[in-house]
DNA sequence: GATGAATGAGAATTCATTCAT
DNA sequence: GATGAATGAATTCTCATTCAT
C-alpha cells in the first residue's frame, strides 16, 4: 500500500522522508499491538521510531491516523488472502493440499496484519469504528470460504456459520501462536488447523 | 493510599451497601463490555449505576479494583465449566449429546463473563496481580476438554493443540455471536460448534 | 475549657455525649500533632476515637472546629504560663531557681499543648489564620518575661528581642525533645534552658 | 508511570526549558513557604511560574518531586553553612566577631532556604526518599558548633544540647524575621542572636 | 525536515460534609 | 445518640496535539 493515503499527508516524499515515515508505521505496528489502541502513546510510538513528537505530526494527522494506515494495509493483506483462495477444494489429496497451503498463507499474513486487525477489533468496541474501512474481515473470509467448497449434509450445517466458526478458529490460534500463549512450532499449528477444517467442511 | 483499604471483599456491608456494591458491578461489567478498559471511564460506569464518584470509590479502590473484581467473577464461572465437563466423551449419541450440552452450558456462562475475558485479554494489565488469577482459562478448558477425549489417530494432531484450536473457535464465534456480528440463532451457533468438535475429536 | 465552646454545639450534654466528645478531642490532638492540620483526615481522628463521621459532626461543625477547639485549650494553658512567671526574677539563687521552675512549667505545658501550637503555626501560614485567638502567643510570653528581668546592658541589647529569642529556644528544644528527634531527659533538657536564660539575661 | 521518567535531574534542557525549569522551582519555593506543603497547589505554583499544568509535569514527576528538589537545595545550603564554621573559636574579638560573621552567613542562607526547611519539617513525607537527605540538619548545625567551642563548665551543661539549644533558637528567630512576625533590622537580629550565643558558649 | 517545549481539555481520585435510618 | 452510606467540588496528573526555532 504505497499509495497516497488519505487522512495523512499526501505529499511526496523525498528518501528520507519515506524513511521516517515508515520507521512510524513500523514504531506503531509494534507499539498497538502491544498496547491495544487506548494504551497505545504517541509517546511510546515515536521513542521506538526514535524520533520526535514533531515529526509524527508531519506525517500522519493524529494517532488515529496513523492506525488507520496500519488498517488498510492490513485489509490489503487480507484482501490478498481472499483472492488466493482456490476457486474449487475437492475433498482429495489435492483439494488438501491446496487448503493447507491456503491457511498457510493465512498464518503467514497474520503474522504481519494480525495484530493490527485485533487491536482494530478492540477499538471499535470503544465506538470509534474506523468507517468501515475492513468492517468484516474475518466474515467476509468465511463467505469466500464457504462457496468454494461442499459441506457434507451430514447435521444440516448453516454453511456460513461452519465457515466463520473455523475462520474464527485460525485467527484465534494464530494469535495464541503470535503473543507465545502458544508456545509451538508454527507448521504444526498450520496442520492442525488445515486438518480440522478439512474434516468438518470437506464431503 | 493513606486510608484503610477501602477495597473489595472488605467491611460487612449492610443491605443497602450491597445493593450499591452490586449495580456498580453490573454497571462496570455493561461498560468495560462496550468500550474495553481503557476507553471505559469511571464516568460512565457510575452513570449507568446512578450513582456518584465518590461512590464509586467507597467500593473500590479504583476502576482497577472493579475490574478485578469481574475478572474473579468470570474466573470462577469458567472453573465451574471445568468442573461440568464430563469425565468421559464417547463417539455415540449418548457421548454427543452431553458435549452439546456442555457447549450449551459454556455458551450461557459466555454470555455472562465472556465480555470480561475478552477485556481482561485485551487490557495487557500484566505483570500485576491480576496476571494469574485466570491466566491462561482457554487453555485450562483445552487441557480439561483433551483429557475427556480420545482423539482419532488421523493425522498425528496434537490434541493439545487441537482441543485448544476448537476451544478458541467456541470463544471467537460467540464472541460474535454477543456482539450482534453474528446474527443467529442461539440454539444454530451451539449445534454447529457441538457438530465441528465432535466430528474433530471423537474418534 | 470544659465552658461552652463557640463554634460547637451549645447543648448541655449527658455524661455518654461528653465521653464522646472527649475522646474526639483526644483523638484530634493526636493526630493533628501527626499529621499536621491539612493532612489530618476527620476519617483518621473517627477512626482513633473509635466512632464515625455521622458522630464527628454532632460534636463538632468542621474540622476546623474541632482544632479551634484544641486551640483555646493550648491558648489557656499559655496565659497560664504567663500569670505564673515570677513577678521579679533577681540575679541570685533564689531568682535562678525561680526561673528554672519555670521552664519546667513551661515544659509540662508544652508537652500538653505545643502540638497544637505547632500545627496552629503551620495552618496559619495557609492563610486559615484562626481569627486572632492567640495570635502571638509566643511574643506576649516573650514580653511578659521581658518585663520581669533586668536585662545586662552589656552590648545594648533590646530585651525584648533577646527574651523573644530565648522564648523561640525553648519552644523549639522542647519540640525536639517531643517528636524523639533529640533523645535526652526531660529535666537535662529543662536544666539547660534554664541555664542559659539565666546566663543570658539576668544582670 | 509508564512515560519514561520526565524526572528532575534527567535529560539535557535547552535554555529555554532551563529557564522554565528555574521559574517553576521559584514558583515552587514561594507557594511552599507561604502556604505550607499540603495546602500549596500546583494550580498556585504554576500560576505563579506563569506556565501550564502540562508544562509542570514535564520538568517534575510530581508535587512532591518539585518540593524535594527544592529540599536538596537547601540541604547544600546548610551543608555550605558547616563548612564555613571557623575551625576554632575563641572567646576574645576575634572570634566573637568570626561567631557574629557566621551568625550573618546563617540568616543569609535561612532568607533563602529557610522556608523550605520549615515546610519540609511540617510535611510529614516521612519514610520516603526525601528522610534522610537532610534528615536532621539543625542536629548537624550544632554538633558541628559543639565541636569548634569550649563550652565552660559552669553548670555541667550537656554541650550538644546547649548547642543545639541554640541553633534552634537562631533558626526560630530568623524564621520570625521572615515571616514578618518580628519586626526588626535584619543586623539587631544577627547581632542579638551572636550575642546569646557567645555569652552561652564561649569561656 | 526535524525537534524540544508548551498547552489544556479531560481523566482518576480524595475527602469534608450531609443524609437517612 | 449514633452510624453507614452518599455526595460532588476540588485536586493531581496525563497525553494528544500545536508551536517556535
Amino acid at each position: 500500500m504505497t499509495t497516497a493515503t488519505p487522512g495523512d499527508t499526501e505529499r511526496r516524499l523525498r528518501p528520507r522522508g519515506q524513511r521516517t515515515r515508515a520507521r512510524l508505521l513500523d514504531a506503531g505496528l509494534e507499539v498497538f499491538t502491544q498496547k491495544g489502541f487506548h494504551a497505545a502513546r504517541v509517546d511510546d510510538i515515536v521513542k521506538v521510531a526514535s524520533t520526535s513528537h514533531g515529526t509524527f505530526y508531519l506525517y500522519f494527522t493524529s494517532k488515529e491516523g496513523l492506525f488507520e494506515a496500519l488498517v488498510e494495509e492490513a485489509a490489503g493483506d487480507m484482501s490478498v488472502l481472499i483472492d488466493s483462495l482456490p476457486t474449487r477444494i475437492r475433498n482429495d489429496d489435492l483439494g488438501r493440499a491446496a487448503l493447507r497451503a491456503w491457511v498457510g498463507q493465512f498464518a503467514d499474513l497474520y503474522s504481519r496484519s494480525g495484530g493490527t486487525l485485533r487491536v482494530w477489533a478492540e477499538a471499535e468496541l470503544s465506538g470509534d469504528r474506523m468507517a468501515g474501512i475492513g468492517d468484516d474481515l474475518m466474515g467476509s473470509l468465511a463467505a469466500a470460504l464457504a462457496s468454494r467448497v461442499t459441506i457434507p449434509r451430514r447435521t444440516g450445517l448453516d454453511p456460513a456459520m461452519a465457515t466463520l466458526a473455523l475462520i474464527a478458529m485460525c485467527e484465534r490460534l494464530l494469535y495464541y501462536g503470535m503473543t507465545g500463549q502458544l508456545k509451538a512450532d508454527h507448521d504444526v499449528i498450520v496442520d492442525t488447523l488445515a486438518d480440522i477444517i478439512a474434516d468438518a467442511i470437506l464431503s
